[in-house]
Parts: structure tokens; C-alpha cells; sequence
RNA sequence: GCAGGGAUAGCCAAGUCAGGUCAACGGCGCAGCGUUCAGGGCGCUGUCUCGUAGGAGUUCGCAGGUUCGAAUCCUGCUCCCUGCACCA
């Protein structure tokens, strides 16, 4: 089993990349029309490429190429994510600072992705950890902050008691939540951090998502979901010497059945009740908020509060399956039509009541609620009414009540207590509280790193930390807190628009003409937030009239997994394949086609160390194939004519639009199918004849360029071996000649064959002299263009044709088979096309079945055998020898 | 529980939106043949059942329905995946 000698990628692939770079290939101009915006999610550099940068960034490279040779122009930019956590712990570890960390991370990643032949344009590069960035992040705070969007409130963190110092959540492990460094259990903190109000843009951010007909419907359930918008009604509960409680609910009209009350253990009047009752204090504390959901349990109060739909007084709970931040953070309980309520009730020994009935059948509401909408049943004025209608009265009767719209989406905390990150651009004074830096003063840049055993290292810089107010001038702090990696994500695609502007974030014209990105491709991991946060941030900048467009992706496509026998890779288990290593041994231009060719983007598939040989393997022939051809290899310049030619000819045209329709619909490996066809289709051209030199050429030439933009070295390599100049990057996508039915030639040949191969096997033909393929009458074809034509009787409308009539008991019998099939005729070829197609495939049955073909209209054969031809179905006759 | 997606021949997987040319593209695996051929590569073919002339039968998770006609449309059910979830 031995490996055949291969192409030498590693010289053609850098050869090819410097030969872009100098000519600056991938460059878009500052005057581009609209160009075709082509984004894969910006990664962050963390050291080396995985196989799931390589797919991602593949997709949008042949993407980006193929538009390319479209003849559009196209912006396919690059850049590095390139603040947070995992720098800083690198950097702990390493004794280095996170900076240089990262930079080695960025020199590297480059480094690969230039190897792999991707055509960005690095003059547009974007590093978000450097302040010519960062500096926009806090502008565009002060923004937010000036249109009320950014505030500063209590906001819960991880806190280490041990080290002293706030958690991100990754750094807080297992179930036990411990810290990362130290194993202390994690406690919760609340600080005053900065929030982005996210919560305002919701409405429009949910009603947002009906338009964006061009993402996956699952991301868009995604996001509604995380929006999660409740129509409902706040009501309150009396609790006497304690005032009124408000209470969310979804289901007003069963609040006739609310026979207790809930308080979250951090309700306000939680902690009320318990300042003044120690007992009650520890009994709340042995409840788990975190705890999973089959067992709840609750504290009784020794409270009452008093229904205001009954006037009666129901026990008041602590309970640990209320939570603080859903709805006001304690809840009306209704046992009869609540399953948590009713599984509370029992455990508790609590009344459950039925006031709502379904509107057919019987329920058991001592066994289980019913939580359907109904007829209200044992609730006073309300007796009779519909579910809905009582809700809309009973808002109405009630004094407290106000309908209202509940968001599971919560404000944007963008605190981050830790160094690696874009300083925000605050400054505390003990006199006028916090007060933001002026622009002229931006960038907050960020000081040198001090490693710190404890807390954020910031606040350990005394020269960052020590300031004066620019209000009042007096000594005032620095705001220590840095933001959330996902704002310098949020507002990325508009930077790379005008990635030197260095007035404004980015230049508006510009990004009104270029916005929103075409096609966005990126992994599913961020079809939440980073997505979220993207839009909201595009909307909000839209409402400072900085920008005109409020979507910024018009297209959205999560790519698929990479994995190994069925499972993801990942480093963790093991069992990652190295895309640098693929690149050493069979380049980058193998690993590319493997990739695309291997499934459509959005599907998982396995990398299989066969397919990678396989993309290898062919790659070499077809090189190779343009080499011999290029080496003068027998051609010949005075056939041309010959049907082989013709075949050739339109099957060049075939695939030219099968391939530009996969390209069009990133259907890539469908496109890699057709075009690998092509190259198939020229070797056994070869093999089977002297090519005619035009044709074949342009076979060639037309392969070549359908490859482009999945192998672009080799296929410039072939580009120029074809006698080409320019770069085949910058060439013409391929056009058909032909404006053909492919699609029916194509079917009828195969059929036809298929047919034959049929008949050889039943018939138990070893070796057949001759085949005689019989093309149906021209009366045939006439006689079916009428069936499809009448609507009823189709053997009268048949018989109606005098021409046809003539034809006699033929016609006749053909009709009768017509009417049989009227409902699902279909047009076929023309007479003449249908000859032509077969007898340009003539070649192809000559080759598989080694017999000499007789290829007839039916007028020339015999009757016997031109009888059983019918339209896209011509009669075949085979000849023993 | 809620939301979204899915179930196709040995395996992977198209087709489903716009019903008929679908026994159902393609790939893998397996088998055969060819190639002055090393069992490799390449080319061709076969791979639900029956059939000595292109035919017939039974198939696309299960059960019904609509239609001249359903893998495709509708209803119900079962199972799988993904996201969210003690969400009031």
C-alpha cells in the first residue's frame, strides 16, 4: 500500500500566496460599491487553528472567491477577539503579560491562516485588544450612557472568600462551585456594576427576529426564547403591617384558586420577616434556591395574605422554588391549575381548589391540575366566564391589577472585575459619584499588567487607580471594572468598514452602502448572545442616527461540527486532528476540498483520513491532467464536429450551472460533485478519442475555475500551466454556451442505458454484436403535445388530429395509452433533440457495452422495433452476435 | 414542560417548501468485470424481491386521511437530537 509520489503543495501553495499577497488580491477598495460582506466570526486567538476555524474560514473563502469571480466586489475581512480571560490566566501561568500572550497567539494564528490560503484583506485587520479599537468601545459607553442605555446598579458576582476576588463563571467549577484556583465554595456578591438596558430594545429585538427569513429557524426560536416576552398582570396581595405584595401572573382569572402566597428566599419581605425572627431566619436558610426541581420546599411565615379577589386570608410561604429575578420574585400559588403549585400544596397539606373547568370532560384536580384555559367555576361574579374574557374583567375590577409584559431577557452587565479587558471609561468622585472621562481623554488605556495573587490587578495600579475628577478636579478613582469581551464583538463588522478612521467609530456613509453583512457564518456556540448583543448594539447605534441599518446579518449560517467517529473534537478527549499537520503533509488545498467536499456547510461530518487521500489524490490528476495537456499531449484541432465533441461540449455547459448553483446556495459540496464530474468526464474524453483541442481546453479551463475557490494554489498553478496571466482569483467564473434542457438530455441518456443494461440482464445477453436505439416517430411526440393539451378526452382529441387519425389503429392504441397516463404527462425533448442527445452519447454505450450502435429514426427501422418507441423513451433492439 | 429540528434501503445521506419523470441523487462499505493490472489506483457495473427484452411486486418511523396519483400535503402517535427551563 504505497503512497504514489505527490504534487510538491508545500512549494506551489507558498509560491501562490506570496505571489496575492504582492499584488494585493484580496483588497477592497474604500470605493466599493456595496460590495458582496462576507464575515466569519472573528476568532480568538488562542494560539493554534482547529479544524473548526478551518471549516468556518473555508466557507466564507470560497464563498467570498466565487463572488469574486462573479465579478463582485467583496469585503472578506479579518480580525482577533482578542481581550479576555484566557489571557490572563496564560499569562499567571507563564509569567509573561497577557499582551504578549496575545500577540504571539495573533502571529501565529496568522501565520496559519495565511498557510491555508485565505484571501482576506489584512489592511482591514481589527485587533480589539489594541487602543485604537478599544477607545471606540468606550466612546461608544459614553453613548450609551448619554441615551440613557448604560446604567450603574447591583448586579450579583461570584466571590472567592478565599482569594479575595470576583469569578467569571467559567472559573467557578462543578456542581459544588468552587473556585477554579483555590477549591473554597464560591459565595454570591452583589456589586454596583454597569449594565447596558438591552431590556429597552426588547420588543423591537423580538419582533425583530419574524424578518430574518434568512437564519435558521432554530437560532431564531433561540433568541425568542431568551427574549422569553409573558403577557400577563401584576396584582397585589395585602399582607397586613407589611403593605401590599406584587405578584406576576400569566393566569389572572384563576385567582380564585390562589390558596397560599410565595415569597422568594430574597424577597424583600423575606428578609424583613427574618430581621426580626431568627428561627424563621435559619429555617430560610436551609432552603436551596439552586436545588433541582423535584423536591420544593417551603417555610411557612406565619404570615397571612389576603386574596384580593376573595377577601381571604391565605398562608404566606417562603419557598425555595420561587426565584428573586422571574417576575417580582414571589407569586400568587394556585394549586388546582398550576403543576408547581399543585406539587407545593400537596407536600404542605395546602387547600387545592378547582376554579376553572375545562370546556368538555371531567378533571381530578386532587391528582393534578389542570392548567388549560376553561370556564370559571366557584369564582363569585365570575362564574361562566371564559378564561380570557374573566382575565380582561377581573384587570379591570381589581384595584392593584395592571396587565403587564415580563422579559426573561435581562439587562447586558458588562463589569468585568479583571484586567484583560477595555477599561471603562468611568472616574468615582466622593463628590459628584461616578463621572465619565472625556472623549479627548479616550483611550482609558490599560496600564502595564502587575500579576496579583488576589482581586482585579487593576486596583493594585496606583498610577491607574489615582485620578482627578474632571467635574470638579478634586482626587477621585478610577473606575477599575473593564467590559465584557462581547462589546468589542457587538460593533466588530462596522469597524472593519473603515478600520482607520480615527474620528468616529467607523464612517457612516461607508457603512450605510456596506451593511449589513451578507453572509455570516460562524459557529452555533454564539447564536445567543453575541448575536443578540449584535443586534441591539446595530440598533442602538442606529438610534444615535450614526447608522441607517438595524439588522446587521442578512444571512446567518452555522457551520457543522468537524468530528472523529462521530464525535466532536476536542482537546479534552483527545482526539483533535492538527490542521497544521494536514497542511505539512498534504497542504492546504487538499484539507480545503476535503472539508467542503465532504458535506454541506451546516451538516456535522467525520474527518476520515480516506477522504482526505481521496481529495489528495485528485488534486494530483487533475494537475497532472492539465500538465500533459499544457506538454502538447495529442490533441487535435480539426475534429470539432464529431458528436464525442458535442457531448463534451454541452456537458462542459451542464456543469458549469449545476456547479454555480451549488456555489450559489452554499451547497459547496454539490458544486465539488459536478465539477469533480467534469474532470471524470475529460480523463475518459481522452481515453476514448483524440480530444478536439477547443473543447477540451475549455473543459479544462472551466474545471480549473469551478475549483478556484476551494483550491486556490493549485488551481492558479493549472490557471497559468493553461497559458492564463492574471491570477485565476481575479478570472471570470465560467459561462454556459448553451442554453440547453441538461437536465432532460441527461436524463433520457441515462435512462436509455439503464434501459439496455436492463435488458442485457434479463435477457442473458453475454456479448451483443449491435444495439439498435430507435427514437419515437415524429407522429408520437405530436400525438402526446395533444394529450397534454385536452383537458377531458384525450383518446377524441388524439383522434381528432387528422394527421394523426392517418396513423390509424397505431394512433389509436398510443392514445388510449395516453389517456391512461393523462394526469402525469409531461413535455418531452423535440424529436430532433432527443435524436441528437443519443447520438452524442453514442460514445458512452459504445464504451460500457463494447457493440456497435445503430442509432435510427424510426422512419429508417423496421417496424417491429420502432413500434414500442415512445417520446424520451426510444425502442432498443439488440443483436446477438 | 416550552420552543426548534429530525426519523429515507447495510451505514452516511439527497429528495419533502412548489405531489406525478422516485425503487428513490451521491458517498462509504461489499461484490463482479476491465485495464500488458502487485490484491493498489483508475474506469465500468451491481447491491429490496421476483422475472430469459426495458416488466411486476413491496418499500421512505407508526396509524389514519386528502388526491386519479403521496417519501413529498393534512391529522394523531412513537422515538431521537438541540436550545431554554422549578419562568409564576
Amino acid at each position: 500500500m504505497q503512497r504514489q509520489d505527490t504534487y510538491d503543495h508545500a512549494a506551489i501553495e507558498s509560491k501562490w500566496q506570496e505571489r496575492w499577497a504582492d499584488a494585493d488580491v484580496y483588497r477592497t477598495s474604500d470605493d466599493a460599491t456595496d460590495p458582496s460582506y462576507v464575515l466569519a466570526m472573528f476568532p480568538y486567538p488562542s494560539g493554534d487553528l482547529h479544524m473548526g476555524h478551518v471549516r468556518n474560514y473555508t466557507i466564507t473563502d470560497a464563498y467570498a472567491r466565487y463572488q469574486r469571480l462573479q465579478g463582485e466586489d467583496v469585503l472578506h475581512p479579518m480580525g482577533w477577539d482578542s481581550f479576555g480571560l484566557p489571557a490572563e490566566n496564560a499569562a499567571i501561568e507563564r509569567e509573561i503579560n497577557p499582551r504578549e500572550w496575545t500577540m504571539d497567539c495573533i502571529d501565529t494564528m496568522k501565520t496559519q491562516m495565511q498557510s491555508m490560503g485565505f484571501g482576506y484583506d489584512w489592511n482591514r485587520e481589527i485587533t480589539t485588544c489594541e487602543p485604537d479599537y478599544y477607545r471606540w468601545n468606550q466612546w461608544l459607553f459614553k453613548r450609551f450612557y448619554e441615551e440613557g442605555l448604560a446604567e450603574r446598579k447591583g448586579g450579583e458576582v461570584n466571590w472567592c472568600p478565599s482569594c479575595e476576588t470576583v469569578l467569571a463563571d467559567e472559573q467557578v467549577e462543578g456542581e459544588a462551585e468552587l473556585c477554579w484556583r483555590c477549591g473554597t465554595p464560591v459565595e454570591s456578591r452583589t456589586l454596583d456594576q454597569w449594565f447596558l438596558t438591552i431590556t429597552d430594545y426588547a420588543d423591537e429585538l423580538l419582533d425583530g427576529i419574524d424578518e430574518l427569513d434568512e437564519w435558521p429557524d432554530s437560532v431564531r426560536g433561540m433568541q425568542r426564547n431568551w427574549i422569553g416576552r409573558q403577557e400577563g398582570t401584576t396584582v397585589e396581595f395585602e399582607v397586613p403591617e407589611f403593605g401590599g405584595i406584587e405578584v406576576f401572573t400569566t393566569r389572572l382569572d384563576t385567582i380564585y384558586g390562589a390558596t397560599f402566597f410565595a415569597l422568594a428566599p430574597g424577597h424583600e419581605l423575606t428578609q424583613e420577616l427574618i430581621a426580626d425572627d431568627p428561627e424563621l431566619a435559619t429555617q430560610v436558610e436551609t432552603l436551596d434556591p439552586d436545588a433541582d426541581g423535584d423536591e420544593k420546599r417551603g417555610v411557612f411565615t406565619g404570615e397571612y395574605a389576603i386574596n384580593p379577589a376573595t377577601g381571604e386570608e391565605i398562608p404566606v410561604y417562603v419557598a425555595d422554588f420561587v426565584l428573586s429575578d422571574v417576575g417580582t420574585g414571589a407569586l400568587m400559588g394556585v394549586p388546582g391549575h398550576d403543576q408547581r403549585d399543585h406539587e407545593f400544596a400537596t407536600e404542605y397539606d395546602i387547600d387545592i381548589e378547582q376554579v376553572v373547568a375545562p370546556a368538555d370532560g371531567e378533571v381530578e384536580i386532587d391528582e393534578e391540575a389542570y392548567t388549560g384555559d376553561g370556564v370559571l367555576v366557584d369564582s363569585g361574579e365570575y362564574d361562566g366566564i371564559e378564561s380570557a374574557a374573566a382575565r380582561d374583567r377581573l384587570v379591570a375590577d381589581l384595584d392593584t391589577a395592571a396587565n403587564h409584559t415580563q422579559y426573561r431577557l435581562r439587562d447586558w452587565l458588562i463589569s468585568r472585575q479583571r484586567y484583560w479587558g477595555t477599561p471603562i471609561p468611568v472616574v468615582h468622585c466622593d463628590e459628584c459619584g461616578p463621572v465619565m472621562v472625556p472623549d479627548e481623554e479616550l483611550p482609558v488605556e490599560l496600564p502595564e499588567f502587575v500579576p496579583t495573587p488576589t482581586g482585579n490587578p487593576l486596583e493594585e495600579v496606583d498610577s491607574f487607580v489615582e485620578t482627578e475628577c474632571p467635574e470638579c478636579g478634586g482626587p477621585a478613582e478610577r473606575e477599575t471594572d473593564t467590559m465584557d469581551t462581547f462589546m468589542d464583538s457587538s460593533w466588530y463588522f462596522l469597524r472593519f468598514t473603515s478600520p482607520d478612521s480615527e474620528d468616529v467609530p467607523f464612517d457612516t456613509e461607508r457603512a450605510n452602502d456596506w451593511m449589513p453583512v451578507d453572509e455570516y457564518v460562524g459557529g452555533i456556540e454564539h447564536a445567543i448572545m453575541h448575536l443578540l448583543y449584535s443586534r441591539f448594539v446595530t440598533r442602538a447605534i442606529g438610534d444615535m442616527e450614526l447608522l441607517d441599518v438595524r439588522e446587521p446579518f442578512e444571512h446567518y449560517l452555522p457551520q457543522g461540527m468537524v468530528q472523529l467517529d462521530g464525535t466532536a473534537m476536542s482537546s479534552s478527549k483527545g482526539n483533535v486532528v492538527s490542521p497544521v499537520e494536514i497542511m505539512d503533509e498534504y497542504g492546504a488545498d487538499t484539507a480545503r476540498l476535503f472539508v467542503m467536499g465532504a458535506a454541506r456547510p451546516s451538516k456535522d461530518f467525520d474527518w476520515t483520513e480516506r477522504g482526505v487521500r481521496s481529495s489528495n489524490e485528485f488534486i494530483e490528476r487533475l494537475l497532472g491532467m492539465v500538465e500533459a495537456f499544457a506538454a502538447d499531449e495529442t490533441t487535435t484541432t480539426d475534429a470539432g464536429e464529431r458528436p464525442i465533441d458535442e457531448y463534451v461540449a454541452r456537458e462542459i455547459d451542464a456543469t458549469i450551472d449545476e456547479a454555480s448553483a451549488g456555489y450559489e446556495n452554499f451547497r459547496f459540496n454539490d458544486a465539488l460533485r459536478e465539477a469533480r464530474g467534469l474532470v471524470s468526464l475529460l480523463r475518459r474524453y481522452r481515453e476514448q478519442a483524440t480530444p478536439d483541442e477547443h473543447t477540451f481546453e475549455r473543459g479544462l479551463h472551466t474545471a480549473v475555475r469551478l475549483f478556484a475557490p476551494v483550491t486556490p494554489h493549485v488551481t492558479e498553478e493549472c490557471w497559468t500551466a493553461l497559458g492564463e496571466d492574471g491570477f485565476v482569483a481575479a478570472a471570470d467564473w465560467p459561462e454556459a454556451a448553451h442554453d440547453a434542457d441538461h437536465e432532460a438530455e441527461r436524463q433520457l441518456v441515462a435512462n436509455t442505458r439503464e434501459d439496455v443494461r436492463h435488458i442485457l440482464d434479463v435477457a442473458n445477453i453475454e456479448e451483443p454484436a449491435a444495439i439498435e436505439v430507435v427514437v419515437a416517430p415524429e407522429w408520437k411526440h405530436r400525438a402526446l403535445d395533444v394529450a397534454i393539451a385536452s383537458d377531458e378526452d384525450v383518446v377524441g382529441s388524439v383522434m381528432a388530429d387528422e394527421e394523426l387519425r392517418e396513423r390509424g389503429e397505431a394512433a389509436a392504441d398510443y392514445a388510449k395509452d395516453l389517456a391512461e397516463r393523462h394526469q402525469s404527462l409531461t413535455e418531452a425533448l423535440t424529436p430532433a433533440a432527443e435524436f441528437a442527445a443519443l447520438e452524442r452519447a453514442t460514445w458512452l454505450f459504445e464504451r460500457e457495452f463494447d457493440a456497435e450502435i445503430r442509432l435510427e429514426r424510426a422512419s429508417d427501422a423496421p417496424d417491429d422495433v420502432a413500434r414500442t418507441a415512445t417520446p424520451g423513451r426510444p425502442a432498443i433492439e439488440i443483436h446477438e452476435g
